[in-house]
DNA sequence: CTCCTTGCAAAGCCTTTGCACGCTG
DNA sequence: CAGCGTGCAAAGGCTTTGCAAGGAG
């Protein structure tokens, strides 16, 4: 994995320490996808290896996220999820009934963003969007 | 409060009992402007008396929510307010850096919204809405 | 050799729940 | 009077923290 080095990389010119446990864990959060839980990290990484522990891929995805390796998105309802920046940005749509999450195109909100940096001088971070709302299937069973 | 009657009043016909603390709870949600936690609301009733537990709070929040008489937006960052719809919808724009909560007119997701619709078949609850960012004032300092 | 990182366990925070009593309708 | 709603306290889930031992540089 090609990318993950230079996330180890980075994190190593940051002046932190590389341990067997980060390595696996920013190797974990980099193969996740398009965004991946905490608990979900550490899951990924336990089958690899029994020598982790959950504080500890906690504080090291603080750690990314501090050092801007990775985003930290609030899908709301107390769900965190996080996602290495090469995964581009996205909007996660989070369906209330089923709590299913998909996945748009961010592309949409450029002009919102822009609106609301000439309005508001407010610099909203695109990747972390989430919206609530009803997915097609939910809408389509509540009709 | 008229406003507050017609709430209460939905509350009765929704066939729920009427109860003193649920009167002030919803007397202070209607009150509390754009947005207030639970905590908040909580304190606001506790001006009044001392005849209210916080759980009871949370169980008339839920209620009011279940029966579409108030929103739940989730801030992110475990911050979670609410607001009687009275209040319109609204994008809460919070600032990563000093915690802030700034509000925006929906009106600019409208064009969002309906391509989410189409293209996705996703109905989002742009009155849940909320977008982390940076705030003018942190922006001017960290620049 | 220094001191950053880790594991473990305990504490925290916000929210929910079980239960018996009390009040609404 | 029936049973919903309340207070209290305890449990719950997720995350953070303190501390001593261990490993990176």
């Amino acid at each position: 994995m090609t990318h993950c080095h230079t996330l180890i990389q980075s994190l190593r010119n940051a002046g932190c320490r590389i341990t067997p446990q980060r390595e696996m864990i920013v190797e974990a959060v980099a193969h996740a996808g398009d965004h991946a839980s905490a608990e979900q990290i550490y899951a990924q990484v336990k089958e690899r290896t029994r020598a982790v522990n959950l504080a500890t891929v906690y504080r090291t995805l603080d750690l990314m996220v501090e050092k801007g390796l990775a985003w930290r998105a609030d899908l709301g309802d107390g769900c965190v999820v996080y996602a290495t920046r090469q995964h581009g940005s996205h909007i996660h749509l989070v369906c209330r009934q089923c709590g299913g999450t998909f996945l748009a195109e961010s592309g949409l909100l450029d002009r919102l963003g822009e609106q609301l940096e000439a309005e508001y001088g407010f610099h909203p971070d695109l990747q972390h969007l989430s919206m609530v709302g009803l997915c097609a299937d939910c809408r389509r069973v509540s009709a």
